[in-house]
DNA sequence: CACCAGGCCGTGC
DNA sequence: GCACGGCATGGT
C-alpha cells in the first residue's frame, strides 16, 4: 500500500495538521488532540475512520483514474494514494474562504492564529479551530489584526449565515453550488473545496491557477465532466503533480 | 522593485 | 454574459 498521508494532510485540503520532525502528523479535532503516524493508528477511531474515509475504495479508484489517460497515469504514478477528507463543515467553510489569492503556509498560519484567539487550548500549546458561536463576537478590526485582510468580512458573513451549512446535504450538487455561494467570499472554486473535502461530493472539480494551467496545456478541449466518476480525486493527483512541477 | 499565492467582488460594457 | 482592477499580507 502506497498511500501518501503527507499530501493529503499538508497538500491545501485542510490546514488541521502539523508535521513534525519524527514525521508525526498531528491535529486538534473533534475537541482532542490526535497524533498518528500513518493510516494504520486511524482504523481503529471510529472518528478518525470516518475523517479519513476509510470505508471508500481508494485504490480501485486509483486504478481507474491511471487507466484513463496517459497525463492521469503519469499524475497518479507520481505520488502515493490521496485521500478525501472528510472535514467539519464550518472549519472547512472558513478554512477555503481564508485560501483565496492565498498560499498554503500563509494560510495555515491564520488558520492557528484563528484558533489561538478564538478556541480553546486542548492540549498544551494546541487550540481548536473556534466554532461560529466561538467566533461570534468578533469584529472586522480584530480579523484583520489576525492578517485576515480583505477576508476579514467574508468571515464575519459566514459566521452570520453558518446555518447554511447545515442545509446543504440533501442538495443536488449544482443548488449546493449556489446556496455555499451566497456567503461572502465564497464562489465556485471555494464552494467545490467545500463540497468536497467536507460534503464528500466526488463531482466537484475546484479550478484554481493550477489547475487552469493544467487544462489549457493538457486536456485544452474538455471539461470537468471529461473526469467523471473520478471529478474530485483526478484534480486531486492533477493538482499535486503540477504543483510538484509535473 | 516587481510578481505571485488552491479567488472573489464590484463595476462597466 | 464576459473582462478587468482592486484587494491584505507575506514570500521570492
Amino acid at each position: 500500500m502506497n498511500e501518501n498521508l503527507r499530501e493529503t494532510l499538508l497538500g491545501g485540503q485542510s490546514f488541521s495538521w502539523r508535521e513534525d520532525e519524527n514525521g508525526l502528523f498531528s491535529a486538534v479535532l473533534n475537541e482532542k488532540l490526535y497524533t498518528i503516524r500513518g493510516l494504520e493508528d486511524a482504523a481503529s477511531d471510529p472518528f478518525l475512520y470516518d475523517y479519513f474515509d476509510l470505508g471508500y475504495d481508494y485504490e480501485k479508484a486509483r486504478e481507474a483514474i491511471a487507466s484513463k489517460d496517459d497525463i492521469l497515469h503519469q499524475a497518479v504514478e507520481s505520488t502515493g494514494t490521496i485521500r478525501l477528507l472528510k472535514q467539519d463543515h464550518w472549519i472547512a467553510t472558513i478554512s477555503f474562504i481564508l485560501s483565496q489569492n492565498n498560499n498554503i503556509k500563509r494560510i495555515t498560519g491564520l488558520y492557528n492564529r484563528l484558533s489561538k484567539r478564538y478556541g480553546h487550548e486542548v492540549a498544551p500549546g494546541r487550540y481548536s479551530f473556534p466554532t461560529a458561536e466561538e467566533m461570534k463576537g468578533a469584529s472586522e478590526a480584530e480579523l484583520r489584526a489576525l492578517g485576515t485582510g480583505f477576508r476579514a468580512p467574508f468571515i464575519l458573513d459566514a459566521i452570520e449565515k453558518k446555518d447554511i451549512l447545515s442545509e446543504i446535504d440533501p442538495l443536488p450538487f449544482d443548488d449546493a453550488m449556489a446556496k455555499l455561494q451566497t456567503i461572502k467570499g465564497i464562489g465556485p472554486k471555494v464552494a467545490s473545496c467545500i463540497l468536497i473535502f467536507s460534503y464528500q461530493r466526488r463531482e466537484g472539480f475546484p479550478m484554481d491557477v493550477w489547475m487552469k494551467k493544467v487544462m489549457k496545456e493538457y486536456y485544452p478541449d474538455k471539461d470537468p465532466s471529461y473526469f467523471h466518476p473520478y471529478e474530485a480525486l483526478s484534480q486531486q493527483y492533477l493538482f499535486s503533480w503540477i504543483r510538484a512541477g509535473s
